[in-house]
RNA sequence: GGUCCGUUGGUCAAUCGGUUAAGACGCUUCCCUUUCACGGAAGAAUGAGGGGUUCGAUUCCCCUACGGACUACCA
């Protein structure tokens, strides 16, 4: 047995690591973050990385939200070894409500080491004491002191703790902390943190429906699932003490796992933590996916939806809490994964900037092939009933790439591309159409359908002969040509564009500006 | 209120006692360009305040201020 504890000292364990939501909704981009880090910290340290269920709360319950979690980490390819959604592993079931049977042993363990007890306090009489305390300018909890007005197995005889409980009673086992003690553990990014006892309160572990609470089944799965670290949100860091305490007194302290709180997610402005509202205030998704409330219907929108890409949201997201050390901002996952370390992860809160996800975002989309682009942009062109072929969906997207934040505005850019102009640009419109502009775009049209042949080259040609014949400069016309063309006043080279749309759609577009632009 | 955590430009941030205090986003100006974008050049902008320690503090310590988290039979 020594040597086996003395073995388990020395050896150094494979890295396990996990993240563990609570399916109460969507998942929050800060727990996205969370999930990354993990997984970022796994595969550098070549752990495991899991995900676990903590579904404890069976009043919490949201239809939809388990499935809404697993679904945003697959699309950003935060891919675990096990767990709910990614395939059982020797530690299965990785539903907490399906580990239901597994906790009260230790909750028996902690109450037979004299460690935890019985409470049979009503909500009320709950409530009752905390007002009596608050009235009285004291700190409302069920701790040390207060535990001995309460009727609990300290309070009470034997005989009646055992009958209360015989008779069906509800009742909860709350943990009992010494009354002043310095509870001192090591935060792998904050380092030494030191609590005293006399700050915390005998909290429930286990309740009277028959369920652990988060701090007993957080610890039990951990313990059992080996979990080597626990990277989790900052508002873990209060109850981290009592989480020390449960595997001190279940006798798994040298096992415990290594702690790490990340710091918030904050708000773009004004301060506090980034909440489920923000978003669509701010013009930012806080949500990986699109989430429909399925008791409200109302609509939180996503990353997916809004056009961002799943390598630009992970690198981004990286970003918000750490940092390399060095100057290179664009990676991958796997580089990422390379440079990833505790240490570089910052103590403060990050505000979520806008400006920068979008350039995060344009990285990525310069970077994306055409032919990816082009498939998400022909959804769109499908779905409005636009049918091109493959070939030029890839051109067009080739020509606009450079020009957008994201997907969606494939289309919001491009879209003369696919469809007649319905404006032409007022602004250029007011300042270079004149008298003679009719009768060079009537020229150009001459020229271009005396030519079988139609190019960038042949048509800067013919351009240029209808300008020199009405006299006419290039800088006088070139813009108004290009808004004749698209209706806009940006985008791509003119000639590489009007070759794209081709001699007959070329014509049709200078004759509708003929016709329509009057003045 | 109490406890804990934090505090470098508008934002993300480097610096692990000695620097002209990096870099990026955004902003401004200029160049390139038919335009938008890209690219290039330049610029404005930062150590919360006060005490220490030290030859020397952004860096270490203390206090104050400010911000945040937590304070449920929720996680």
């Amino acid at each position: 047995m020594i040597i086996f504890i003395f073995a388990t000292l020395i050896m150094e364990r494979r890295v396990r690591v996990r993240f563990a939501p609570s399916p109460t909704g969507p998942l929050h981009i800060g727990g996205v973050r969370t999930a990354l880090y993990n997984y970022l910290f796994a595969k550098k340290n070549n752990g495991d990385f899991l995900i676990r269920i903590e579904d404890t709360d069976q009043t919490r319950y949201v239809p939809g939200a388990e499935n809404y979690i697993i679904e945003s980490l697959k699309w950003l390819g935060i891919t675990a070894n096990e767990g709910v959604g990614f395939g059982d592993g020797e530690h299965a079931p990785y539903r907490q409500s399906e580990r239901k049977p597994m906790y009260k042993q230790y909750a028996m363990q902690l109450l037979e080491s004299g460690h935890a007890y019985y409470a049979f306090d009503t909500a009320e009489e709950l409530d009752a004491m905390r007002e009596r305390l608050k009235a009285s300018n004291v700190d409302s909890k069920y701790d040390a002191i207060t535990r001995m007005a309460m009727k609990n197995s300290i309070t009470l005889p034997a005989d009646e703790v055992q009958r209360r409980i015989e008779s069906g009673e509800p009742y909860v086992i709350r943990i009992k902390l010494p009354k002043k003690e310095d509870i001192k553990f090591h935060d792998e990014i904050r380092g030494w943190v030191n609590i005293n006892t006399a700050q915390m309160d005998d909290k429930v572990l286990y309740k009277s429906d028959g369920m652990p609470t988060y701090h007993l089944a957080n610890v039990v799965d951990d313990y059992l699932m080996k979990i080597t670290h626990v990277i989790r949100g900052e508002e873990w860091l209060p109850s981290a003490p009592l989480h020390v305490l449960l595997y001190r007194y279940l006798g798994w302290e040298e096992v415990m796992p290594k702690f790490a709180h990340l710091p918030l997610l904050l708000k773009p402005e004004g301060n506090g933590k980034l909440s489920k509202r923000d978003g669509d205030r701010l013009g930012f998704p806080v949500f990986p996916l699109e989430w429909k409330d399925p008791f409200t219907n109302e609509i939180s929108s996503g990353y997916r939806e809004s056009g961002y890409l799943p390598e630009a949201v992970i690198n981004l997201l990286a970003f918000l809490g750490w940092n390399p050390g060095t100057t290179q901002e664009i990676f991958t996952k796997d580089e990422l994964i390379n440079a990833f370390s505790l240490e570089r992860v910052s103590k403060s809160g990050a505000k979520f900037d806008l400006n920068k996800a979008k350039w995060f975002n344009h990285q990525y989309i310069k970077h994306t092939t055409n032919a990816a682009l082009a498939e998400a942009l022909n959804k769109e062109l499908t779905n409005k009933g636009l049918i091109f072929s493959t070939e030029y969906v890839e051109k067009v997207c080739g020509l606009i790439k450079e020009k957008i934040n994201f997907i969606k505005e494939l289309w919001e850019v491009g879209n003369y591309f696919f469809i007649d102009p319905v404006s032409f640009d007022e602004g250029v419109i007011a300042k270079r159409w004149n008298d003679k502009s009719p009768l060079v775009i009537q020229d150009i049209i001459q020229l271009v359908r005396s030519h079988s042949d139609f190019s960038a080259g042949s048509f800067e040609t013919d351009y240029n002969e209808a300008l020199q014949k009405n006299g006419v400069t290039n800088k006088e016309f070139l813009q108004l040509l290009r808004v004749c063309l698209s209706g806009v006043a940006g985008g791509p080279p003119i000639f590489e564009m009007a070759e794209l749309f081709g001699k007959e759609i070329t014509l049709k577009r200078l004759q509708l500006a003929l016709d329509t632009i009057r003045k």
